[in-house]
DNA sequence: TTGCAGGGGTCAA
DNA sequence: TTGACCCCTGCA
């Protein structure tokens, strides 16, 4: 991997198993929009950046060395090895079709608590309003960032919501879950958890600590501890989880607690890639439905 | 046009 | 263990 810098843009080459459609649309995060040439524009940690790609090279737009060097490298999980996972995963069958099906996805490390806030919206919901309510949140109570013209909105931070009720959250349409996003904030302003300090511990004690949050039970914990947490071995399941795990490995339908069952005997440690890629290879071939 | 089911779960009884 | 839950889209 070899990278340099050309005016506003970071050029990384010699990038393996990285596609910016699989990554972006498999669902962990909610706030990439795909541009009319095909790269990705994004809001993250503050900041709005532009990526595409060419082959191995992929460029990032609007940053630096330094926020590539703090940020992007991690954030894109740039320096793990998933041809490596991928193959260590493709020893049945299934999960062969699956990794091929989603390669160069790859698990984006984000920031705690928007990643926090965006699952308690997905509980009961779909992508589209899940993308809504947070585009909303953000314009109202987030930053301006110019881009290309265009006003882009930083993630409100948890003081940026501490103080509201439940009143004034009523117009991102969230229903029942802005309960829980005031929990969320309340009792991370008041120091009674720290998101921050959640990677040290095991990843049993961190979804116990996420889940004294209300609206956070197992599934939205572990997607948290997935893709902000680095808490790798999680396999969060929800129903499309659910459905390809039994379709695929099972033949008959199946409990929450048979699949976390089977996916730790099954992949251990890599539980988590494992799961990106079966959710992505369910949801775009609509299998198991 | 109206009515109803259901969606990447969680809470509370 | 089982409904109810905000909101809104899709479909009959």
């Amino acid at each position: 991997m070899q990278v340099y810098q050309n005016h506003d843009e970071v050029i990384v080459e010699g990038v393996k198993a990285f596609n910016l459609q699989h990554i972006f649309e498999c669902g962990q995060c909610f706030r990439w929009e795909k541009e009319e040439n095909g790269s990705y524009t994004g809001v993250v940690y503050g900041r709005v950046i532009n990526i595409r790609n060419d082959g191995e090279t992929i460029i990032l737009s609007n940053t630096n060395m330094q926020d590539f060097h703090a940020i992007w490298k991690s954030y894109f999980d740039l320096e793990r090895d998933y041809r490596a996972i991928q193959a260590c995963l493709s020893k049945d069958e299934s999960m062969k079709k699956a990794a091929a099906f989603g390669w160069g996805i790859r698990i984006l490390n984000q920031d705690v608590w928007e990643c926090l806030v965006s699952f308690i919206i997905s509980s009961n919901n779909i992508i589209p309003r899940i993308q809504k309510i947070i585009k909303s949140l953000s314009e109202k109570y987030g930053q301006p960032i110019l881009f290309n013209g265009k006003t882009y909105y930083s993630f409100p931070r948890p003081e940026d919501v501490y103080q509201k009720n439940l009143e004034e959250l009523a117009f991102c349409k969230s229903g029942y879950r802005c309960k829980y996003i005031l929990d969320a904030a309340r009792k991370i302003v008041e120091g009674n958890i720290n998101i921050e300090a959640l990677t040290a511990l095991s990843t049993f004690e961190a979804r116990e600590e996420l889940m004294k949050i209300k609206g956070v039970g197992p599934k939205v914990a572990d997607c948290v501890l997935l893709f902000s947490l680095q808490k790798y071995d999680v396999f969060p399941t929800d129903v499309w989880i659910r459905r390809i795990v039994a379709y695929l490995y099972f033949g008959h339908s199946i409990t929450i607690k048979d699949v976390q069952k089977f996916a730790i005997e099954r992949f251990g440690s890599l539980g988590g890639f494992a799961q990106q890629y079966l959710f992505y290879y369910a949801r775009e071939l609509k299998i198991g439905k």
